[in-house]
DNA sequence: TGTGGAATGGAATTAATATTTCATAGCCTG
DNA sequence: CAGGCTATGAAATATTAATTCCATTCCACA
């Protein structure tokens, strides 16, 4: 038997990154394939698999060949192998968290995932069906969505901007550095709408541009973090987010989804699914 | 098809010991091994199984029956799965949360919220400390960290970029809408770092931005979602990071978290605590 | 102790899956 | 641009594994 056949995953993936750049084409396609969905190696069928790697099985067989392998079987076995193992791994290092070995940066790591989840724990339970349909009737009916923010909420609306464009939405983020933003919202009319997005403490000028373009009559849905907020009083629907934070910094992710649902169901509502 | 057929390893386990009693000898003998050894029955075939527990291969497949499956494969199915989810924790909640009778808008929401919170569970149980602890190194050691993303990525750099201003931790972000960028980038010394983000299909500009910081001898930490991402070529450590997907639109959630980890560890690790 | 019915073992059959083969397409090199 | 080589696709074939079937055994009950 070869001696540098591989019989763990981790020199599997060490040996196929090491070969990288002489893989034809299609074996390379199999090859990122196998190491970004290890789990569908280790229980597909070689057919099932070549199918959704988009390849010919026969492309899995020469792919294990050139590894050094005798064929797909004992290929995949390496991955099954991988799928045991790492239930003892697994919870070794749930064991070993509890024992306190853990780094420093892991738990910053842990204290962000963990305040990510818990505020989309939140947004699940405590949005409101009917508040979600009112925004996205208000933005399907809009000619132009002008997307307002600032400071920590401006990466949200920069992500919707990115989706409303794949989504064929027209959309305009007021985010001019030159000072001309009061230009550009004056082109708004009621026949258009705004997402306004801003988080205590109140970026002045996100609030101010909300107000400025509610009284022009355009409709406003904002997404802010509180009853008592500013932006709350020139919205036409407005949702309440809560989003935990850590180490000083608020997760973005229930807002995220928010926003992404909007966009999302203001396509589907346009398109009458 | 049987409605009590059990779907998961749970309800399939209660299944076999509630019917405990009324088993004949030989399926009681491989109902006990199946449930001493779940793992076996996931990756065996058949006739392997039945030699271990001492019995027929035929008493294999009665046994399936007996449960309401109709055959063996659709019996280990599920023992599979079980293997595939270490990740249920967020199914049930989930499950939970649907009460039933929701709105379409409702359903995209949750599916933007499924999609973050795998992510984020995907991401805490894959990531690797040592990899972080380096990344870590490397941005603490700079003078000026510069932030290379585009579309989909930006919002993460964005975010970060945020971050990196209330830490005081000096950066520039690589943007400039006036064709500027190679200028700033010809700044960078192999005293600064570079933090790049790129996901399939890679945006060319990040690619070459990275490459060419590289090639200047700034250290690149780079986050990517695969292995051959040609990011990974051209960094000094790189995160791979799988996010799911929900409606096209992949979340950001986990990306987000790493980078703020990036970010909080960086300033933690610069100030000695 | 004989008889019927369920349980079991083992081999035959059928289905599935991996592998091989061969024809063709693409690509480099002279 | 020709010739040879490698890569690829598709289908035929070989292999392996699941399922079925039938003969036999075991056990309960008369």
């Amino acid at each position: 038997m070869n001696p540098r056949l591989p019989q763990d995953y981790e020199s599997l993936r060490n040996l196929v990154l090491e070969k990288r750049s002489a893989l034809p084409k299609r074996i390379a396609q199999i090859a990122a394939y196998a190491l970004d969905n290890p789990d569908e190696i280790a229980f597909g069928t070689a057919a099932s698999i070549a199918a959704s790697a988009g390849v010919q099985p026969s492309t899995l067989i020469r792919f294990a060949q050139f590894l050094g392998f005798d064929g797909f079987t004992s290929l995949q076995s390496v991955f099954r192998e991988r799928l045991r193992e790492r239930t003892v791994s697994y919870e070794d290092r749930l064991k070993a968290l509890r024992g306190g070995g853990v780094t420093q940066n892991r738990t910053i790591l842990d204290g962000f995932v963990e305040s990510a989840t818990r505020s989309l724990e939140a947004v699940s339970r405590a949005l409101d069906d009917g508040l979600l349909d009112r925004a996205v009737e208000v933005l399907a009916r809009a000619e132009t969505i002008y997307l307002v923010a600032r400071r920590r909420s401006y990466p949200i609306t920069s992500y919707m901007a990115y989706a409303l464009g794949k989504l064929k939405i027209r959309y305009t983020l007021v985010e001019s550095a030159a000072g001309l933003d009061p230009e550009i919202m004056s082109f708004a009319t009621p026949k258009d709408a705004v997402v306004a997005i801003s988080f205590s403490p109140y970026a002045s000028q996100t609030v101010d541009y909300a107000r400025l373009l509610s009284d022009q009559g355009v409709p406003v849905v904002a997404i802010t973090d509180s009853a008592f907020s500013p932006l709350a009083q020139s919205a036409k629907v407005w949702f309440e987010v809560a989003e935990a934070d850590c180490a000083g910094f608020r997760s973005l992710s229930a807002t995220m989804a928010l926003a992404m649902t909007l966009a999302v169901a203001t396509a589907e509502r346009r398109n009458g699914t």
